[in-house]
DNA sequence: CTGACTGCAAAATCTTTGCAAAGAC
DNA sequence: GTCTTTGCAAAGATTTTGCAGTCAG
């Protein structure tokens, strides 16, 4: 995994590339993600901030902007739930897929070579510049199965 | 490709087993996913549907709750594009996935048999009861990339 | 008839925007 | 100092819900 010291140098180069400023509250939601491996909602973001900088006030408005800036930048990714919005995570690890619990929304990450490579395959045949890829397993985790059979 | 009256058939089972009625409504909004080869938002259902039908008022309340319930029965099927909402299309065509165009919308639907079965594999190593999967390949089509060439 | 469905409008979500004050460079 | 960013609150956009009337079975 990259190194934190090494994220925030990239960070701060698009940051100075790009005529924008580096700003606390910027630094704080990129190291949100960095250290919480898993998948946020804004608010879910916006909320854990508050609690551990009760001293900062960081508006809603911002960790969304921020938020875009940064899935811009590459530096971190969305997985979209529909109407129910979007989670961000951080951006620079390994490319990999998701499997998607419908019932409690757990979110467990999964890397496949040989999909990987076949997507890249199918992009060349036709003709798309791919930039980016995902791919959600939608269905019932384990633990969920299990309390359905319990309930019945 | 299922035929329109076999799908109306299989649609008023699922209503009739439900509990459920039958309205012109309900009918419409399936007969457009059906003659529509396409990805459509609830809004442009319901706005084809008021200018196909104009002697009928549908609300789009009513397209929301119909997809939804079309859904859930599994004659539609929805791709999400994060805040911007979900786009159906009818579901009972063969599995496909899609490629996305980021900065036209366009969606090409494929269909590839390695990953259709290498997702069934990763389901089952996970002890995920898969119920559906979605694969977004996202880029720039073939023709967006020829566009952003000439203006340069 | 009875209970489900509909359209409307109001409410609820989630996200973006306008603006004055604050902060980065 | 200048120009971007911020927080707030208000505005937008999308989806859901409550309700009285309507309609299917």
């Amino acid at each position: 995994m990259i190194d934190y010291d090494v994220l925030l140098d990239k960070f701060k180069s698009i940051i100075k590339e790009s005529g924008l400023k580096y700003t606390k509250q910027r630094e704080l939601i990129v190291k949100f993600l960095y250290d919480n491996n898993g998948h946020f909602t804004p608010e879910e973001i916006n909320d854990a901030l508050k609690n551990e900088y009760p001293d900062m006030t960081i508006g809603i408005a911002t960790v969304y902007r921020t938020l875009s800036l940064l899935e811009d930048a590459g530096l971190v990714t969305s997985i979209s739930f529909g109407a129910q919005g979007k989670k961000y995570e951080f951006g620079l690890k390994k490319h990999h897929d998701h499997l998607v619990c419908k019932q409690c929304g757990a979110i467990i990450e999964f890397c496949d070579d040989i999909i990987e490579k076949r997507q890249q395959e199918i992009a060349k045949k036709f003709n798309f510049k791919m930039t980016d890829h995902t791919m959600k397993i939608i269905g019932i985790c384990q633990s969920c199965q299990n309390q359905t059979k319990n309930k019945e």
